[in-house]
DNA sequence: AGCATTTGATTAGTCTCCTAACTATATGGG
DNA sequence: CCCATATAGTTAGGAGACTAATCAAATGCT
């Protein structure tokens, strides 16, 4: 009867066993193993958190654009919502598009520079923040639950070690 | 002088303080901040895949089908790559037209079962997996090296805790 | 044996993200 | 002062993922 893995723990360190002596190359398995592990989880969670807003009428993304305009207290630039977001404009004009349809934000014309737009948090766009956030930060905590506050700490160390190796994937 | 953030401390605590704060909720900062992170880290590693696989004309997904065919000898129905990629079926649809159409793998009818098909790594999409995989896995490795072989394997079993934590985003 | 259900694969349509190209406005050096 | 360059935003087109609908083949219940 074999053990079938279950999902969290998928790939298996056998997997990337194999796959290393399959080329004879002399990498670690376990450092493949976190590499491919983060990838799985970042795409699992990704969908999840995907879901997780569609009950609101939301995306992941629309949700971090709104939150962001609201640290802002409530009015900032589509080039500054790319920078803080990470993503490009062309995506914070696709974001906006939907969320200016939907009424929970609007676009103005800026007073200073003729070149660029202010986007305002609409009244009934801070409404929807304050009425989908208890359910929010309760999932949010409740994932986290598992772990104790020095895991956590400890998670968010070696997390942020593991972001500062990404550029290894992509540099020269 | 403001400290600007580094990337991979974005978001921060405090963000995730003013968040929580404006609601009035009665919940864990730091829990917050571990979700947020693990999305952002999630996200920008998807990335950083997406630019390193690109090297080797190659998407992430196009990869993962090729070495989960690999560990199968070569030869899988699409179903049953849908089912250990973790993806649907019309998915892995696509992600084979793509492939196809690059000769590196091709399909065949199955002898067994009239609906069903059979993909096939070709020794073009062999070849191309033992070319990319020096650097492939180097780089990984490089990613995870400022982790010690412990500081792994604590990685391994947080992360893993969190991922079973997962369904509560979604769950009724 | 025959018909309903299930399963395998594809297609169509949606969503988010990207890059590249375009338009309009601002800025700064000669 | 004017023209080159840089910046803001949008548009166009692509890739990967999804769901839902479709079609063919296999299974299985009477």
């Amino acid at each position: 009867m074999a053990q079938e893995p279950r999902p969290e723990e998928i790939p298996t360190l056998d997997q990337a066993r194999y796959q290393i002596r399959r080329y004879g190359l002399d990498v670690d398995p376990q450092a493949v193993l976190v590499a491919v592990r983060l990838m799985a989880a970042g795409a699992r969670l990704g969908q999840a958190v995907e879901v997780h807003f569609s009950r609101f009428g939301l995306s992941a993304g629309r949700y971090r654009l709104l939150a962001d305009l609201e640290d802002a207290d409530g009015e900032k630039s589509p080039s500054q919502l790319a920078a803080s977001l990470g993503v490009s404009r062309a995506t914070v004009t696709g974001l906006l598009d939907g969320l200016e349809r939907d009424g929970l934000v609007l676009r103005r014309p800026s007073a200073e520079d003729g070149r660029s737009a202010v986007v305002v948090l609409t009244a009934r766009g801070a409404r929807k923040m304050r009425e989908l956030a208890p359910e929010h930060f309760g999932r949010l905590q409740a994932m986290v639950d598992p772990l104790s506050a020095e895991e956590r700490t400890v998670f968010l160390d070696l997390l942020g070690r593991l972001v500062r190796g990404i550029p290894a994937l992509t540099q020269d």
